[in-house]
RNA sequence: GGGCCCGUGGCUCAGGCGGUAGAGCGCACGGCUGAUAACCGUGAGGUCCUGGGUUCGAAUCCCAGCGGGCCCA
């Protein structure tokens, strides 16, 4: 096989379709997999996406770094584990499949069509939704084993799931307790933290007056922005330290008893009196009445009492705090305190029960009104407005929480929070305050963690409790279940709900134990992952080979999902933190920063941008737009940019398939020592090795902008913008010419080196790449570019060299300025270039690149200096100084400095320190100081500044310059018509020039020149109707141009 | 109220162990023409959020504040 000639635009979904296709027929995945199998481990846990049925840019976003890193680390020489994973169960899925099946509430899932038919339908959707983002993300050209990943309603799975329940109960961490929890009425379950989102909502805030017992006209003013939590109010709770005032304000006879600091802010606008001050600490016991003592009959006998709590703050409200311990986690703390009962008249849905009296059967927050509407009627309501806050939200449905007091099991991470602290110190964080500053703080204020759903698709808790004396088994394994059993079978889907709810288990006492109906929290399915997706411990080897994982990398909102449940999962069923280094990434918003939402309708699709750009640059946009972990603003006109660079890419490869396969080129067949390399050679492969090194050292630390950008500025600046265009003329020779195969083996190789270490960043184009220039030609070249070992030959690398080409090309723009300044074309050569500087360097780079620099600036010679010699000096009179000294003589003076020779001067006043003027009746003597220097370029010379000198370029114009410039104008026309006509590049014609006889003299003695350059086989002057015509204006010579195919 | 992050030309972002502010996009002008639906050069454009401090010297380190984001209370 030979190299190919490349089609001439970047198509990226061709290519990509095409190279997807290649990978799934010669199984390239596995055979890279096999290839690396007895290399040393590098074990990766993926975080499971949840199976929603669309990836969105960040899940994208996400993959595409892992599978950037594990493309790198398996081509570094790594046996790597990545294995997908997939977030099944839980509230999202539910909701979707109660939408499909029309149910409108929790109960209609039992009566309706049955938990059986229910979970069904959620696993279907899951599976369906599965195979959906599959596709999504193999599109991205992410590999991982699709085909074998670890899914949370895999039986094996949810079984170590069970495990790890058993080891936290055997480390009797596994508590049923009842607690104030957060709690959505909609789906009636309780939620973590975790679960629920935080958004703005419009609440009422009313000051209510409950009346101290006994006094008339007194009353303590409370504040509060849930009206219908008033029903279980059982204390006021004050601050111990605080200062607290009667008020008495000038209108009316009643008395507030409130905190001092918030008397102004609670009544704004009145004139008041403040009676008496009295410490917080003092009010402990005072009693008082409930306002709603005859809607509510708990109330009638019930001692409501003010109560110290140190939770009491006077950020707002009045300092006296309503207490519900069934509605609230610090009014529950004091209740247990004091000794309260725990009053929650409300059940799961949110309803009132009889206990709430008048207003049992309604729903809470529809309550609000005819509360405040009942205190009104009392005159208990001082206040009400409403207040814009901050409120949580069920994370699925969007319903507001609730707080209600229920029984719910608990893992008590507050027992190991200590531990948790310690084993963070054994995970480095990148970057290193994700963990060291963020996930410390969320750690350190841990809460127990509630573990139970009230809900069907899930992993069923495993907790059998007897009916009879109510002891309790865990149960931690199948093989454990079977033996317990006594009631139900084991056959179906008989880990799931409903079937597993119908397994009895024998007790010690003679009764019969029944499962607990609660289904887990879905963090822990993730949280388990580190053992469960190794099916541990019921099997041992692979956990053995691959635990503990050496990398994840997530989102920073995982700090409280996936992070911490692994955290606490890992400490509590195996002492330790299944993660040895996390990359925090960011966020992705859209262009004005905002986080992408449907309801904004700002979302940007991954497939969107693939179908656009392709997946290629899709992936190096995500890893070159910013820092991994800060927040990306996404933006089309940066995508565009990479596209751009991508399309650049493609231009060399063409360029060098063009040549190369015009020459049949093979690289194999050359030994290096035969070639002629020169110092543009061995420049960019000292470059392309310091990239190499770069990305390197960017890809390990996992500061993968900095390989993207370090890429991104070899392919433009280094490859493209330079390289290709010292080489050009070289490429255009056509004879097996050493010098051009020393440009071609150049190229060849430096190509190979580049598409190996852009390859795990932009898997596609690399691959097309591959495949025609390497694995063409290269025999024992293993079948795919990912299949090559990450290498960078540091021996290559040249810095001084390096160096010195960055001075050269300033130099050479610097030459560029300066005809640009004297509208001298560049196509003209010039006659000399002066280069001065007092910086050795730059006189070593100009001297070792002399003829990168001649060919560059189009000059015929260059000399170095460290000043410019035939700058003219004209000596100036300073008439300050000379002025009051000469008087009359003034004007001698001038007129004789104007025609001196200024260096003379300079030269006089510095050997002798004077300079003297002989008139013809006097000498007058100057010194330094009268005498003003100027310096002016030679009437052909321009100059420019570059950063360490200066250089002169001289543009006069002599009858051979202007030979050789009008020939490469006529060049120029030539190929301009060639291309008119879309001639191949290596084809021969005749060319007919009808000209002044003064041009054709001009032009006569580079006529092999012209012929050459434009593969012209025959070149006459004379008028001729070729195959295409042109006429043309050279500076003022008109002239026509014929052209006949030969 | 607490924790973390961010604030650098019109836009998107580098830089950030202290030492003359950078890139790309956009804009203006000019150039180039066999990788050219490209590309190159030049120019304009900056109180590096504000104010203090440390220092010979601060975009960079420290403190306070302002604005934005995320998380928590």
């Amino acid at each position: 096989m030979a190299i190919k000639e490349a089609p001439r635009s970047y198509q990226s979904l061709v290519i990509e379709e095409k190279i997807q296709k290649f990978w799934d027929q010669n199984q390239i995945y596995q055979q890279t997999k096999e290839l690396r199998q007895h290399q040393p481990k590098f074990s990766f846990l993926d975080g499971p996406p949840y199976c929603s049925g669309r990836i969105h840019l960040g899940t994208a976003w996400n993959k595409i770094i892992k599978d950037s890193f594990l493309r790198f680390k398996s081509m570094s020489g790594f046996n790597v584990r990545r294995q997908a994973g997939w977030d099944t169960h839980g509230l999202p899925i539910e909701h979707k499949v109660e939408g499909i099946l029309g149910l409108k509430s929790k109960k209609e899932i039992e009566t309706k069509i049955g938990i059986e038919n229910f979970v069904n339908k959620c696993k279907e959707f899951a599976v369906a939704n599965q195979a959906l983002m599959t596709k999504q993300f193999e599109m991205l050209g992410v590999w991982m084993d699709w085909d074998n990943p670890y899914i949370t309603l895999d039986t094996k799975y949810m079984e170590s799931c069970w495990w790890t329940l058993k080891r936290a109960h055997e480390k009797k961490l596994l508590v049923n307790d009842q607690r104030v929890i957060t709690w959505c009425p909609r789906c009636e379950t309780a939620l973590a933290l975790a679960e629920i989102d935080y958004e703005n909502k419009e609440d009422p805030s009313i000051y209510v007056k409950f009346p101290l017992k006994g006094k008339k006209n007194e009353f303590i003013m409370v504040w509060t922005t849930t009206p219908w939590t008033l029903p279980a109010n059982l204390a006021v709770c004050v601050h111990p330290d605080f200062d607290y005032s009667y008020v008495k304000l000038e209108e009316g006879e009643e008395i507030y008893l409130l905190a001092e600091a918030l008397v102004e802010s609670t009544f704004p606008d009145q004139d008041y009196q403040i009676l008496k001050r009295i410490k917080g600490s003092e009010l402990e016991g005072t009693e008082y009445e409930h306002p709603l003592p005859g809607e509510i009959p708990f109330h009638k006998d019930f001692v409501h009492r003010v109560l110290s709590g140190d939770h009491v703050t006077l950020t707002e409200g009045t300092g006296c705090v309503h207490t519900a311990p069934g509605h609230g986690p610090d009014d529950f703390e004091i209740g247990k305190k004091y000794g309260l009962p725990i009053f929650c008249p409300v059940d799961e849905a949110g309803i009132f029960t009889s206990e709430a009296g008048k207003y049992e059967g309604e729903f809470v927050k529809d309550a609000d009104e005819n509360i405040m509407a009942d205190l009104e009627i009392h005159q208990l309501l001082y206040k009400k407005s409403t207040i814009n806050h901050r409120y949580g939200f069920c994370w699925r449905c969007k319903t507001p929480i609730i707080y209600l007091a229920t029984k719910q099991w608990f893992l008590k991470i507050t027992s190991i929070k200590d531990q948790m602290l310690s084993e963070l110190d054994n995970v480095e964080w990148i970057p290193s305050w994700a963990g060291e500053n963020r996930f410390r703080n969320w750690i350190e204020n841990a809460r127990d963690w509630t573990i139970s759903r009230q809900r069907y698709w899930g992993i069923p808790i495993p907790i059998w409790l007897c009916q009879d004396c109510g002891k309790m088994e865990v149960v931690g394994s199948i093989q454990e279940l079977h033996e317990k059993i006594v009631e139900g079978k084991l056959e179906g889907d008989f880990i799931h709900r409903p079937h597993v709810d119908e397994i009895k288990l024998g007790c010690s006492c003679g009764g019969k134990m029944q499962r607990t109906p609660d289904v887990l929290d879905v963090w822990i399915d993730s949280g388990v992952a580190g053992w469960a997706a190794l099916y541990y411990p019921q099997e041992k080897e692979m956990f053995e080979e691959w635990y503990p994982y050496q990398f994840i990398t997530e989102g920073h909102d995982q700090t409280r999902g996936w992070f911490y449940s692994q955290m606490g999962c890992g400490v509590i069923a195996l002492d330790s933190v299944p993660y040895q280094r996390v990359l925090m990434h960011g966020f992705t918003l859209d262009e004005e920063g905002k986080k992408m939402s449907k309801s904004l309708g700002n979302v940007v699709e991954p497939d969107e941008v693939i179908e656009k750009y392709g997946a290629d640059v899709l992936r190096f946009y995500l890893l070159w737009g910013n820092k991994p972990w800060d927040d990306l603003k996404f933006n089309w006109e940066e995508i565009e940019t990479v596209n751009k660079m991508f399309n650049i890419l493609w231009n060399v490869y063409v360029f060098s398939t063009t040549y190369m396969s015009l020459d049949e080129f093979n690289p194999t067949l050359y030994n290096p020592d035969d070639l002629k390399f020169r110092d543009e050679d061995r420049w960019i492969t000292s470059r392309i090795n310091s990239v190499a090194l770069e990305v390197t050292d960017a890809l390990d630390s996992l500061h993968l902008h900095k390989a993207t950008r370090s890429l991104n500025h070899f392919i433009l600046e280094d490859l493209s913008r330079w390289y290709v265009r010292l080489i050009r003329g070289r490429t255009w020779v056509e004879k097996e010419d050493p010098d051009k195969l020393g440009a071609y083996f150049t190229l060849y190789h430096v190509l190979r080196k580049l598409i190996t270490s852009l390859a795990p960043i932009a898997p596609y184009i690399t691959e097309e790449i591959y495949q025609n220039l390497v694995f063409g030609v290269e025999e024992d070249a293993p079948e795919s570019v990912h299949m090559l070992d990450w290498a960078v030959d540091e021996e290559a690398i040249d810095q001084d060299l390096e160096d010195n080409m960055v001075i050269l090309r300033d130099i050479i723009e610097a030459c560029a300025h300066a005809r640009d300044v004297a509208r001298y074309k560049l196509r003209w050569p010039v006659r000399e270039i002066i280069i001065v500087s007092e910086d050795p360097q730059v006189m070593e780079s100009a001297s070792k690149l002399r003829n990168i620099l001649l060919e560059q600036a189009n000059a015929k010679k260059y000399t170095s200096s460290t000043e410019f010699k035939d700058l003219k000096i004209i000596a100036a009179p300073n008439m300050k100084t000379l002025g009051p000294k000469l008087r009359g003589n003034v004007s001698k003076v001038v007129s004789h400095l104007s025609t001196a020779n200024g260096a003379e001067v300079i030269a006089e006043l510095e050997s002798s320190g004077e300079y003297l003027v002989e008139l013809d009746d006097i000498t007058i003597v100057l010194e330094e100081g009268d005498v003003v220097f100027e310096t002016e370029l030679p009437d052909n010379v321009v100059s420019a500044e570059f950063n360490g000198g200066s250089v002169f370029v001289d543009t006069e114009l002599t009858p051979d310059i202007l030979s050789e410039a009008m020939s490469r104008e006529l060049i120029r026309r030539i190929q301009d018509m060639r291309k008119d006509l879309d001639l191949d590049v290596e084809a021969n014609i005749n060319v007919y020039v009808d000209c002044s006889p003064e041009f054709r003299k001009m032009v006569e003695p580079h006529l092999n020149f012209v012929s050459h350059e434009v593969r012209a086989s025959k070149l006459l002057f004379g008028a001729v109707d070729g195959d295409y015509s042109k006429k043309w204006n050279i500076e003022e010579h008109g002239l026509s141009i014929s052209i006949v195919k030969s």
